[in-house]
DNA sequence: GGGAGAAAGTGGTATATAGTGGTTCGCCGG
DNA sequence: CCGGCGAACCACTATATACCACTTTCTCCC
């Protein structure tokens, strides 16, 4: 499970650390792909394949389900931790995420997430937003 | 059960005491939260787990659902205590609650609750106004 | 009621490891 | 054959965590 969110630099070459208490989650393959909110997800092998799953099994004559698997295949990218426990994110998925020198990563339960810090700022605003929060946790009955 | 509350200093690096009485409590994994009024939570794994379940199995395409995914998942974190009997507070939780050098652990039953002491003091005071007590909780009917 | 001992609470220090940056080596292209 | 780019390796620095020692408070016994 991740959770929590990190703060990390990313070099010129594209390198993040990927934080130490998700590594050991990290095992298998990994998969980068880009978000729904300008921003970048990591996915390990089971939650990519059940996105996956769900994808293709979706109409191919529907133009939404092109679209969206269009989205996820052509921008996704299977991704190696190296020995220091780094991953290199590719220049076009840099620039999807707008990301420069650092970079927030936010677990987010089955996945992580990786955002530029001014998009993160922003997202985590709306996120601190009491009243809708009240409305968000009204679905959940907790 | 937890109850009551108690005065404890947090240090510079966010250690805190969880108190004797609620340690033989929280044998198992502890997982510590963002709760609904600037103050924190902490949930045995049972209750976290629950909540978990519920989040994950909403859909990835629902924007709602994402932010609430995060909102839950980037504010939690899996702590433990310490051969001392502290847990360590991560520095983007203290700030959600105000937290300094000074919290109140307040048992709530299945939980309990991490409060800087302003912001518990302000609680306090509305819990200790008798007339509007009288009107709040008869709508509760219990 | 007082004293002693044990447990709870607090703070500091050291060390392992997480994190960062640089350099070299190899491969591919010109 | 030479040059450039990319990827892996290596070394250093900063930080987080675990360990240790001390103080204070509470409880039990005399």
């Amino acid at each position: 499970m991740f959770l929590g969110q990190y703060r990390h630099s990313v070099d010129d070459k594209g390198r993040m650390i990927v934080p130490a208490r998700f590594r050991d989650m990290l095992t298998g393959p990994i998969y980068l792909t880009q978000g729904f909110d300008q921003n970048l997800r990591v996915l390990p092998e089971a939650a990519f394949v059940s996105i996956y799953e769900r994808v293709t099994e979706m109409s191919t004559t529907n133009p939404t389900a092109r679209q969206l698997r269009r989205l996820i295949f052509s921008t996704a990218q299977q991704v190696d931790i190296d020995s220091n426990g780094r991953i290199l994110i590719p220049k076009y998925l840099r620039d999807v995420a707008s990301l420069n020198d650092e970079a927030i990563v936010v677990g987010v339960g089955e996945a992580l997430e990786i955002w530029s810090p001014d998009a993160w700022e922003t997202q985590n605003q709306q996120l601190q937003d009491a009243e809708s929060n009240a409305e968000r946790f009204a679905a959940l009955d907790i």
